[in-house]
DNA sequence: GTGTTTGCAAACGTTTTGCACAGGT
DNA sequence: ACCTGTGCAAAACGTTTGCAAACAC
């Protein structure tokens, strides 16, 4: 069985105090402000092992590094295209595909993952002043 | 402007002839048997230039390596978990999402992207069969 | 001739792994 | 005492980049 150990339950809380998305070394470095020692491998394994056994969720967006998030509940996520920020979208945890298409593909499907992408309200604002220069 | 290389023009045949949607190391291999001193660096920089001018698509997979495709027109996707297959969707060209919540968040959508994950045909056979024992 | 593109190899950033030791049960 | 988990460093992985030579225009 799994041991409870200091750097495991300290990545968790820290996890847990953020309503960003850190990524592994942001991790690392929120937590080794209370365990010096920790080494990235280790935040790298308990992540793995957390996201394993359902205590976290774990992202892997295209084309950037995966980031975590210890709200377990469903939801789906936008990022900016311009500065890289990622927001939840809780409102669209029920997305209305339809999946019976799917099946005709003879996929057993298990799961979906939707990214929507675009500009935040700052880089929006930005980029519309620009436009209307 | 762009020249025209031997390098780029069989790396775009090759991706031409296949619908599967092969890796730039895949795309190596296949343009090597034809051009058998070109680099990978080679391969991965007229990936980028052709994508960045719309010949070829290119896709950011969630956890995966970075896949091309010489078809343009836009569709979805659906990955098998179990053996990494990666199949077209092209009856899901329209998905149904609904766009008007997102702008609640104030983002100015500019693109969304939906990965399927689940069973391919085979793999699901083969999962059923264990599961029937 | 000029400036783009190439092959090669080294560098990159993220993630994983091998190892001997520490520490939870 | 057992055997999981750790720190450290090195390796692995896909991708990018610096460079001098080669080539398209």
């Amino acid at each position: 069985m799994h041991r409870r150990t200091k750097q495991r339950r300290v990545i968790l809380e820290e996890l847990a105090k953020v309503t960003t998305h850190p990524t592994a070394s942001d991790l690392y470095e929120m937590v080794r402000r209370r365990v010096p020692l920790i080494s990235l491998g280790t935040v790298y394994r308990n992540l793995d092992l957390l996201s394993r056994e359902g205590a976290v969720q774990k992202f892997e967006f295209a084309g950037s590094k995966t980031r975590f998030d210890a709200t377990v509940a469903r939801h789906n996520h936008v990022r900016c295209m311009e500065c890289g920020r990622l927001d939840d979208l809780t409102e669209l945890a029920d997305d209305g595909v339809d999946d019976r298409a799917i099946e005709l593909n003879g996929y057993r499907i298990l799961g979906r993952r939707i990214e929507f992408f675009g500009l935040c309200p700052q880089c929006r604002e930005r980029c519309e002043e620009i436009e209307n220069t």
